[in-house]
RNA sequence: GUGCCCAUAGUUCAAUGGCGGAACGCCUGACUGUGGAUCAGGAGGUUGUGGGUUCAACCCCCACUGGGCACC
């Protein structure tokens, strides 16, 4: 077994990697996506449907646990893998975004920031130690440094916020105790390629197991996305692995994996998925509109998902038209597949020395709709 | 059979003589380190039918059709 947070770079193929990172609950294969499961749960697909559909990494949330049910009742509970019943790798955000996105109001300060909770408005503090004594309590494998994300656009707010990540990282870094968790530093920087460099040189001048880039598709172009992604890569060490936060849409994995990036993780697929859209190589479609009323056809009919081998579009639609929650479900199952297989296709083209065309094909024939 | 009431968008209802609206539903779209939340846009009307009064009728008058209630 090779030794835990080695990340052994298999395969390159120019900037696109394929990988394998060792944690705690098992090697991890890369590029990787992971779905999200905030709750101890991603929305409406057991963790036995996870496994047949291919993921590997879970990605759960501290802020929400920590409000509810509390991080000393899920280690009460054995951690949370034991909690949620997913044995495989796992990883927590820190809360850093929840507290800036969620919370009903927030006040930023040198230490931490106090914010008041969205479930019931009770007045709560994260700073660097608590996010990481929770992330301790719950368990993950991949825990994930207490950053402020802030509006990319805004620069005099960026510089100062990038200075605050970098003072929490390094406290993270020390409060951190737990020998069999990997902590993954973040790098900021807003839309500011010169910010995102002293971000990303800060950051990895620590020493993390992994370099995580926060702060993108939060309303950012894609054109601005890719050009921070190229001007990050050259800046993270080859040796450890790049997880692209909160991205993305099919289109935005392949074209991070084409800029160097190994683990992602999104709501979109189970989003979507619960407001009836679906995705298919050619693009989104949604599968509440009329057309689909008497359509024989699975969502996509290559796939090899539970779904599109099992029901047609007529009986997806029914379900979402009669609000059954299977059709939550099923459509999940059949995103989390889509986006699971892309990656791993990638990755097998990666290997193959043939991502680049790979990637150029599959481009060509997704839809896009935000450019 | 007699009397009274009612009939407006798919549905439930507004508009009382002066440009026919709302809610829900329907049809589209949005959603990126998750609020199963939500947001945005669109279509939809010979105002039950036929006459009449009026410059002008969903609105007033008459008949008819259909529905409801009460009494025989």
């Amino acid at each position: 077994m090779p030794e835990l947070f080695s990340f052994n770079l298999i395969h390159s193929d120019e900037h696109a990697r394929a990988g394998a990172f060792q944690t705690a609950h098992g090697l991890l294969q890369t590029p990787v996506f992971a779905p999200v499961g905030t709750q101890a749960t991603v929305k409406a697909v057991t963790p036995a449907q996870l496994i047949e559909l291919g993921a590997t990494l879970v990605l759960s949330n501290t802020y929400h646990l920590y409000l509810r049910p509390g991080a000393e009742l899920v280690a009460e509970m054995g951690g949370l893998h034991q909690f949620m019943q997913w044995q495989g790798p796992m990883l927590t955000d820190s809360g850093g975004f929840q507290v800036f996105s969620l919370a009903a109001s927030r006040k930023v300060d040198a230490e931490g920031v106090t914010f008041k909770s969205h479930i019931d408005g009770s007045q709560h503090r994260f700073t660097p130690e608590k996010a990481i004594a929770i992330e301790e309590l719950l368990g993950a494998d991949i825990i994930m440094a207490f950053d402020e994300c802030s509006d990319p656009d805004d620069r005099s707010y960026v510089e100062k916020s990038i200075e605050r990540t970098h003072v929490w990282a390094e406290r993270c870094l020390k409060a951190k105790t737990r020998p069999d968790q990997a902590l993954f530093g973040i790098v900021q920087g807003g839309i500011y390629p010169d910010l995102r460099e002293k971000s990303a040189r800060f950051i990895t001048g620590l020493d993390f197991p992994g370099y995580a880039i926060g702060g993108l598709s939060v309303g950012e172009t894609k054109t601005q996305m890719h050009e921070i992604l190229d001007m990050v890569d050259p800046l993270l060490p080859v040796n450890k692995p790049r997880y692209l936060m909160g991205v993305g849409s099919p289109e935005d994995l392949i074209n991070g994996i084409r800029r160097g990036v190994d683990i992602f993780d999104c709501v979109l697929p189970t989003r979507l998925a619960r407001h009836a859209s679906a995705f298919t190589s050619q693009g989104r479609i949604n599968m509440m509109n009329a057309g689909f009323a008497h359509d024989t056809e699975p969502i996509e009919k290559m796939c090899g998902c539970y779904t599109c081998t099992t029901f047609t579009r007529a009986y997806l639609r029914h379900l979402i038209v009669a609000k059954e929650m299977l059709a939550s479900t099923l459509i999940s199952i059949h995103n989390l597949y889509f986006l699971v297989h892309l990656v791993q296709q990638a990755r097998q083209a990666i290997m193959e020395d043939r991502f680049q065309p790979f990637a150029d094909e599959f481009l060509a024939h997704y839809n896009t709709k935000r450019k």
